[in-house]
DNA sequence: TAACATTGGTTTCAATTGTAACCACTTCGT
DNA sequence: ACGAAGTGGTTACAATTGAAACCAATGTTA
């Protein structure tokens, strides 16, 4: 006698899906939660958006890097890239130079206006960084950080064949 | 004698940030790879965005709900749902009925053809998720539903608060 | 060295998304 | 019962994003 109430079907229905358990939705709201909260905060003090943020924070650790370069690291497109590197430069926060070697590629680099707008970010970005890692252990965050590395191997996989089969 | 050698600055220079460990930015990345594989199997199948399928997840479990609840449900905005409605009603997956207790309230519901693809989709995104699963163990499971439980509750507060301060 | 393929980077155009304004209806205070 | 304020939902418009076409320089093959 089917005692389950409020609900669609009877035998045959498929499980459910709950969404609020559902890894890749929760990942979703996670991330925009954290990224728009953080973005809020570039945007106010440095008219950054994320992507410019990423590219001045690979800036600031490997001078002289391309556009190429960049995507190579960041994750980042093409497109987003050359976006973010022209906002940029519009606002001296890099350089370009022409590599003579070749000279399609431009050679990036923080400008000293770049360098201090970094200077002064790095420290804000670790504060809210911490203060989301304060609601874990240390145990936890080491947990976090070995699980992350594990789905990202998996979704990285995805991406590469075509998914599923 | 600074022994670092290939980087910016010499002393005084702020601790570098190390965007491939650094969590929100990790965060971003997997869940775009996540949602992106997801999104190009749903969407090749079903003609579903990610929104729509959010959408037909919650009314297949909970039948008779107005915009607004799902707009509680989905951590989507109004817009969203309300343009993810209008493409699921455009191809017949859900109906639209007037409450007359409250002729602004639209009763949505999963049509026939709607809890067809349903019933369909939802193994389909349990397999993915088991899939990306399986590269845990069962304890780090576990660990990766707290964890991301505390992150979202830290994450929430600087939606409500104004952030720092 | 002439053709062709590749690579670095930008531009263009269409699709997606976010914000604010908006209408219609309901509710509340008086 | 009337006007003000609030709610459900859509529309309009601007900003963001992505895909593909594109230009210029380099590399490769013959």
């Amino acid at each position: 006698m089917n005692s389950e109430k409020n609900r669609h079907e009877e035998a045959g229905a498929p499980d459910d899906l709950r969404l609020e358990k559902f890894l890749p939705y929760r990942l979703s709201v996670l991330s925009n939660r954290v990224s728009n909260a953080i973005a809020q905060a570039y945007g106010e003090r440095f008219e950054l958006t994320i992507p410019a943020w990423r590219v001045m924070a690979i800036l600031g650790r490997f001078p002289d890097l391309s556009a190429a370069d960049l995507v190579e690291q960041t994750a980042m497109d093409k497109v987003a890239i050359s976006r973010a590197v022209s906002a940029l430069f519009r606002n001296d926060y890099i350089t370009r130079s022409e590599d003579p070697a070749d000279r399609r590629r431009q050679v990036l680099n923080l400008s000293p206006l770049g360098r201090d707008v970094y200077e002064r970010i790095v420290p804000l970005a670790q504060y809210y960084e911490n203060d989301l890692m304060a609601s874990l252990s240390a145990e936890e965050r080491k947990q976090l950080d070995s699980i992350i590395e594990k789905l990202m191997d998996r979704a990285q996989a995805w991406a590469e064949r075509g998914l599923i089969d």
